[in-house]
DNA sequence: GAGTATATATCCAAAGTGCATATAAATCAA
DNA sequence: TTGATTTATATGCACTTTGGATATATACTC
């Protein structure tokens, strides 16, 4: 979006000779925080720091932003190098790529000592993510259950055998903001299907829903609500289980 | 938030010995999206430009994020020392400060070609304060209105002779995100009263949000919905006018 | 004091929500 | 085959919320 305009020759004399390293300049990252839904629980996608400060920590996934790239494109080549994941902002998934995602910025971090090395800031993004797609790789990266102690900002993260961890820098914060930035983006869209398989049932959806909102919802309600936003679409197609077959659903992306 | 660590003498060997400059550095910037509110109008602060490039452009007041100030304090920098305005992120208002004002990141803007000079990262932040509290400076700094062309994302700009301006770089996209938020955040929080002096008429806050808005409300359910969320609280004090007179009401920043 | 303007209170119908109950369609066990 | 069980979907109803109309209160102007 940026506007043509044209340029005189005095502008562009003056473009050619300008000298940038006037300022001190921090250095720009953009940390992913990969969210999925595994056995009810939330849960991030973290990799474990091999470098100091914080050697040997979990953080969020990250990479410093390149001359050449977006942020949108920083954050979706983190995505992809680091969880094996196609990330695009906008939630356009009918790509035909193996496995976009959805990802949208959510942030940015600049206190000047959240990193003790040097001046980093860092533009934070989340992605949404179908568990059956994300690889976990052993001792380097692994997903995270997290939980909110009542009334904190910061958000606690333990392993598949239950034990606490601590984060790296300031990604507990960062998590955070994710968690509540997702909690409040429910209340408006039922963004909850971007962690489901693209059919999915109603019930499937308010279990999401759930599990995110760390509350129970109305059965009916929710239904009603779901079906009378106009989002949903039935496929026609049934899940079969325990008890009556289930229409599946899809989420309507072209309105 | 940063968590205290202790440092083994290894580690602090390895950051005394850290060279920083491995990387090419973007500058960052932040840029603060002024918003007031005048004759029913939702209005900007704009200062033009005088360099290259868009030389004599209207633009975003903006600064370069300083080495040792956070994104948080440099926005609150270009406020005051662009516009005479003290900021205060996250609207605690009862500073002894001359005029603190609303002040909220707002998003961060990275596209690798939006400043021709070089790489530039612009932290955006929109500020809101009350019209009697900006002072323009002839030339220099002026007040521009807004609008939206329908199904637009960017903004238009008119002075108050209503010509038409372009603006500098992006500041245009950027002034049509400030808008979305404003308005998607005018459905959950009363926010309005940010442009009002501290007490105020419902009748007021209503026309604050209507202009916001761009659509006429319900007197009644406005009133109830005010009243009932329990953020606001009457002073006893009344706004006399033409008719009966107003209570004067003020917001429980406590809760 | 009459007329006017605006704020506040009351009333009612329409729509939305939470909850209870009924029905439908599958599985499973005898 | 039949009936119990399970889950999905449909229906009914009380309660709340919302939009809209109307009534009342309190100021102003003439």
């Amino acid at each position: 979006m940026i506007h043509l305009i044209h340029r005189s020759p005095e502008e562009q004399q003056y473009l050619s000779s300008y000298e940038p390293s006037a300022f001190d300049r921090p250095s720009v990252t953009v940390d992913v925080v990969i969210l999925t839904l595994r056995e009810g629980h939330l849960e991030a996608l973290l990799v474990k720091r091999k470098e100091h400060p914080y050697l040997n920590y979990w953080s969020l996934p990250g990479g410093f932003v390149q001359p050449h790239e977006s942020l949108d494109e920083a954050a979706a080549r983190v995505l992809r190098q680091k969880a094996g994941l196609e990330g695009m902002v906008g939630m356009e998934r009918e790509s035909p790529h193996k496995h976009p995602v959805y990802l949208e910025q959510l942030y940015t971090f600049g206190d000047p000592k959240r990193d003790p090395r040097m001046r980093v800031i860092s533009v934070a993004y989340y992605a949404l993510v179908e568990a059956s797609h994300i690889r976990e790789a052993g001792e380097e990266i692994a997903l995270f259950k997290l939980r909110t102690p009542e009334g904190a900002s910061s958000v606690e993260i333990f392993d598949s055998k239950n034990k606490k961890y601590s984060l790296a820098f300031d990604h507990a914060e960062i998590l955070g903001v994710a968690l509540r930035r997702i909690r409040g983006k429910l209340s408006y869209t039922p963004i909850g299907f971007e962690l489901l398989p693209e059919r999915f049932t109603l019930r499937q959806l308010q279990a999401v829903h759930e599990t995110i909102l760390q509350k129970k919802l109305n059965k009916d309600s929710f239904r009603r609500k779901m079906l009378a936003s106009g989002m949903l679409e039935a496929t026609g197609a049934l899940e079969r289980g325990l008890g009556r077959p289930a229409e599946l659903y899809r989420f309507r992306r072209e309105v």
